[in-house]
DNA sequence: TCCTTAATAGACACCGGTGTCAAAAACAAG
DNA sequence: CTTGTTTTTGACACCGGTGTCTATTAAGGA
């Protein structure tokens, strides 16, 4: 029997090619591979047979020509946690697996000036059906205006605009950290730090709310001193350690905003002689590796990124996508996060 | 003047509609927008201002067709550390900003048995001109073999195999291990303890080739109790911790042969409240995000991933990408890492 | 058996570009 | 003003698929 090893390796087999074995039209062909109904079991049968022996492929370009649309979605990031990125991506990838679809990752230098042209170049050139958007890029009313105009579907991550329904994925974050921060006053800690994330950033918003809920729902007051502005990057981390570290009365437990900045806190605890969790807890968020690589480990909020991946996916191309028992409604658009719970929170000492 | 803003959204020009416009053939156009020296100065010009009046995008499904070449190179990973992948990524996004090509990425499951079949499948359909192996799979040999045989050139990371020329990049990791293995050697260090990789990586071995290179230099015996089996995951990097830290006469250094491990045997040692660098200095590999978020900091060495991925871009499809002054030779298929000293080395105690 | 209708298959144009080759235009020389 | 030569341009087929519409075949009813 003649199997695709047998042939000359020098050029795909092309529809013709199988018409040609198989006697039939190439029309007929081409329902197969779209699985017309329109067909006899028989012709259906012979032709599956002479695609399989010859192993032919359906060009992806001539595809989407003949279709008038290209099978591709587009990740546009520009999230400093690689492993966010990658863990977003292969959800994505999980969803669109079976499909006829492809992904091209594109990051986004969102300080840059003419980012807007950039990405319209691309999405012009591209014409992807949609795209997915990441944060912090998904809170960027311009691109998402973009996007309309390009006629290029989107689903922001992360933001949740409850103005776009079906548009947006998010996660129940500020509710979680509202538990986390819980969780520190159930133990005893009053003066509670707490390092905010970048302005401007919905992320951040949240995050903040969930900790103001969590000392409201104590009757404690947010004061201040307690307070330090972070970029999400580690060495706002230290400098918020440092100035929460040297108040006079300083703070028992600390709230980073994600767990660069945590990791940064705890570098300028230890340095300075102070013990985590003993003297000092910290809670981060994001659940990036960094936070089982240090010492003690970080307890932190982890997000169900590779699912969010893969629901975001549905809720952008669903209909080209196979069904998936888990998720059945695209519609469905918050997905919960977790307060993990590791070795850098104990009750307060005395 | 009527700009890109006044034309309808619904549908990209094409090259009829420039051509219709200008008043020529589109074959005419499609010489403008392949720099054909067989035009006129004037005709070029009117077609440009038509084009940019337009808006007009070259459809790249259309050209790869008519060109019998898709413009589009793959990224094939299963690295774990996902900062490596992006920092690569982009390095050959870097490389192939102002061409025609696009990256589509895809991981790769090592440990699936249809790993091969699902590549094949993958390349089968979308016929990439070429793929970038990162390691550890640019080190299995079938994946090569497939590409050869789809006609998908390849470059390899990682890899020097040096019966394929021009086909493979890597750095100088055995040379730098040895350097800064050696500065552990000067400190004073005599007892050097090491994490070795998974078995069957080049990489593993190229970094305890290097750490044997140092101790060889001093005069050293390397003694397998001093050593440890490590996978690069953290995991391994605490049992190596508790077998090599428990020993009556522990080592006063360690080197270990990723980050990540380096993370665990610092975990462990801080966990038994072993200092670090005072009792303890630990080297990395990799200088991962982790390298700076533990604490002490980590010294490492740090391979130009980005670099490395701009060339091999080129190495790949130089002839698709514009000249670059920095990357001149593709043929230049060594690039440097360097060692990074951070705060977990110093001399030992006493 | 013949006619009607439904199911199946094929012919042909088309998607938006490029290659080939011949036609038209521009220029030089006789 | 012709003719020969070189540029420049265009007509047309083609890349590998799909949409539309018609032709063929099979099945059912009179």
């Amino acid at each position: 029997m003649p199997t695709r090893a047998n042939r000359p390796k020098t050029k795909q087999p092309t529809i013709n090619d199988v018409a040609a074995l198989a006697g039939v039209s190439k029309k007929t062909v081409s329902r197969v591979i779209n699985e017309s109904p329109l067909i006899s079991e028989k012709t259906r049968e012979k032709v599956k047979t002479v695609i399989a022996e010859l192993g032919f492929v359906p060009n992806p370009q001539a595809r989407a020509l003949a279709f008038r649309r290209n099978f591709l979605i587009v990740l546009l990031h520009d999230n400093p946690n690689a492993q966010t990125v990658l863990n977003f991506q292969n959800g994505v990838l999980d969803a669109i697996k079976d499909s006829d679809l492809a992904l091209l990752v594109r990051p986004v230098d969102r300080d840059s000036d003419d980012m807007l042209e950039n990405v319209r170049v691309f999405l012009e050139k591209q014409r992807p059906i949609g795209a997915l958007l990441l944060p912090p890029i998904s809170e960027n009313d311009d691109l998402t205006e973009l996007c309309q105009s390009l006629g290029v579907r989107y689903v922001r991550i992360g933001s949740a605009e409850l103005d776009e329904p079906g548009k947006c994925i998010s996660s129940n974050d500020r509710e979680v950290v509202e538990k986390a921060c819980r969780k520190l006053i159930e133990l005893g800690h009053r003066r509670i730090g707490f390092v905010r994330g970048p302005q401007g950033f919905r992320s951040a918003r949240e995050r903040e709310l969930g900790f103001q809920d969590a000392l409201r729902g104590a009757g404690l007051t947010m004061s201040e001193e307690l307070i330090a502005q972070g970029n999400y990057r580690i060495d706002s981390g230290t400098e918020a350690g440092h100035k929460l570290l040297s108040l006079k009365d300083r703070p028992t437990a600390i709230f980073a905003s994600n767990d660069e900045m945590a990791a940064g806190v705890m570098q300028v605890a230890l340095g300075n002689g102070i013990s985590v969790p003993e003297q000092l807890s910290i809670i981060g968020f994001d659940d990036s590796p960094t936070a089982t690589h240090i010492w003690p480990r970080l307890s932190t909020v982890r997000w169900p990124i590779r699912e969010m991946g893969a629901h975001a996916a549905h809720m952008l191309v669903s209909e080209f996508l196979p069904p998936v028992p888990g998720i059945s409604e695209p519609e469905y658009a918050m997905l919960a996060s977790t307060f993990v719970e590791r070795q850098s929170v104990a009750a307060p000492e005395k």
